[in-house]
DNA sequence: ATCGCGATTGACGACGTTGTCATAAAAAAT
DNA sequence: ATTTTTTATGACAACGTCGTCAATCGCGAT
């Protein structure tokens, strides 16, 4: 590998001078620039992070840390709003995803530590309450899509489910529906429960009743095994007589069931029954007929602004608030029509 | 930050006798060994890894490009793949996506060179044809969900779309389908080529004609903004009278397309007419009912392959074949039935 | 007691880079 | 013409680690 002293030999000059070039410093003659630089691109030389990193101990670079990738379709958008951000900002990034494997996840922060990593990312696929567990390792670091549970206090960058939730119920009302029905997501994901609580809380801010809403447990059980009872509860709720004449789904995968038990009891959509979802998956959402209206994950944004937010932790910044909500923006499609 | 030295210091002993503790090297007293053990832990000291690449040019880290990383939602997993060898083997693995831009390309080729990369990953998210613009820069490298064009004979690996393809064209054939409609991907994309080559080959073995299937082309135009022809096409299709009584589609996105259109047109899956998808696209393919059967794309594999396959050319070794094919595996399903 | 041999340990330098300081050359000020 | 300042350059050390080689120690064999 070639190296700075090759490169100063071919140029005739030091290996200081070169190391002055490659680093952009002043007070290098014109001449002695252009023979450096001539003798780079003809050695083809590419600094040595390792070595700049031993002297500087800097290493400008950071981790990012996953549970699993695959859980959930696109939450992979949340890696490349980070590289993006991370690639604007001159950073390079190191991956590892631990499985949700405790031993892998303290190894990993040990090889990030090992790597002089600056900062670390902590992503998880799904939002949800998480304790790191760096075990005697210190690295600034920002929690992605989850917030932390009691034994840090960690900064962290979430989708606002609430304001989600609200924007969509309340766009239901305003097109005039009065009775709704609502499946619920896996209570053990946290957007279960938030989107819940702003569905009630804006239910009863204008004036219904619960007997005007007609909630159903969508799915339960262990993540990545649990029990499937949309397509079933969309059913019963859409052959009541006084069904409703919309139904909120705790995501678009459920709103897809939702639609096939519609279609398949020979109902239209928007006309006899609208439909929102959650999380604006595209392969659904653009694809059922008429489309999915649905509340966005911001994926991209939470990783971009998360590895801001990291940034600015790393310079001694404090960040208020501790923990940074993203909207999860209404994209209206043709799912949901007026009463 | 600590360094070798305090733990020689705190236990008493060389920096040279610490590094044979921490390399495991053979010949270390059991009392020195365990002083400096509790040296170690109790300095939280781990080593780093700039200066030992620096000594032995070895940097044990692979690096991945990738170019969009969520046109389609499960790619990811390749990316998991490759993250799960890299952990079992002693790698890390550094991760840059040039969002398609050829100079963030050639940037990224450099960055990882610069961290003296020993192997790269080459990942496109959806299967074609590339020729990755390393610049000057020489790093071993294997294609994954990707094949080289003219430029230079890299090693890759891919899924075998042909095979998948004419494994769910002889399912159809095999449960009695002799009239088969046919709705194409988008042309740009190499998968679709490769699928309706073996749709039609299978079809022809098999004795049948043209009269026998009905291809309507689903969608074209560039990727990321195509014109979607596929509900359409799919109504066109199922109103004729004498209909097809089996359907293939280009991917699990435009299966869900034709469920929508079936069901809008009071026609029962699978007892009136059959469909199989492509890809295995978890959130339509389990969401559907009854649910789709599907040839699974292998990204997980890919990905574990791929850097199983760079690997073993860093050790050397010649590759056959060149292009490894990796299986899309039939998922049977609800969504067929017998005729 | 002497020798031989393996086990154990440390001194030292090198890896590629950059910070510090010194020196030399050129330009500006006197 | 001399002094001061600025610009341009290099010598050298240091970063953390490990390879090399030499030194020391213990212990059984002679």
């Amino acid at each position: 590998m070639v190296s700075i002293k090759d490169v100063a030999r071919m140029a005739g000059v030091s290996d200081k001078t070169v190391s002055r070039v490659v680093n952009k410093e002043p007070n290098v003659h014109a001449d002695t620039l252009q023979r450096v630089e001539a003798a780079i691109a003809s050695l083809g030389y590419v600094p040595n992070m390792a070595a700049r990193l031993i002297r500087s101990n800097r290493s400008r670079t950071f981790g990012i840390i996953t549970d699993f990738i695959s859980t959930t379709p696109y939450s992979g958008d949340i890696v490349r709003g980070i590289q993006d951000w991370a690639n604007a900002n001159g950073r390079t990034v190191f991956l590892a995803n631990t499985n949700g494997n405790l031993d892998r996840e303290r190894e990993t922060w040990r090889t990030f530590q090992s790597h002089r990593i600056e900062g670390v990312l902590y992503v998880t696929m799904y939002h949800r309450v998480i304790d790191p567990e760096p075990d005697e390792v210190e690295i600034p670091t920002v929690l992605v899509n989850c917030r932390p549970g009691s034994k840090k206090p960690y900064v962290s960058i979430e989708p606002d489910d609430l304001q989600g939730s609200r924007d969509l119920t309340r766009h239901l009302l305003e097109k005039g529906h009065r009775r709704i029905g609502y499946i619920r997501l896996n209570p053990r994901l946290l957007g279960a429960e938030l989107r819940y609580e702003a569905f009630r809380g804006t239910i009863r801010d204008a004036g219904l009743s619960e007997k005007d809403i007609d909630v159903r447990l969508g799915m339960d059980g262990a993540i990545g095994e649990e029990n499937n009872y949309v397509f079933a509860a969309a059913r019963e709720i859409l052959i009541q007589p006084d069904r409703p004449t919309a139904i909120i789904c705790g995501n678009d995968e459920m709103a897809l069931q939702v639609y096939i038990a519609a279609l398949g009891l020979g109902l239209s959509i928007p006309n006899e029954v609208s439909i929102v979802g959650f999380d604006d998956f595209r392969t659904v959402s653009h694809a059922v007929k008429p489309e999915l209206t649905t509340a966005a994950l911001p994926y991209y944004d939470l990783g971009y602004c998360g590895a801001e937010r990291l940034e600015r932790l790393l310079e001694g910044e404090v960040l208020e608030p501790k923990h940074a909500m993203l909207p999860c923006r209404l994209v209206e499609r043709g799912s949901v029509g007026s009463v």
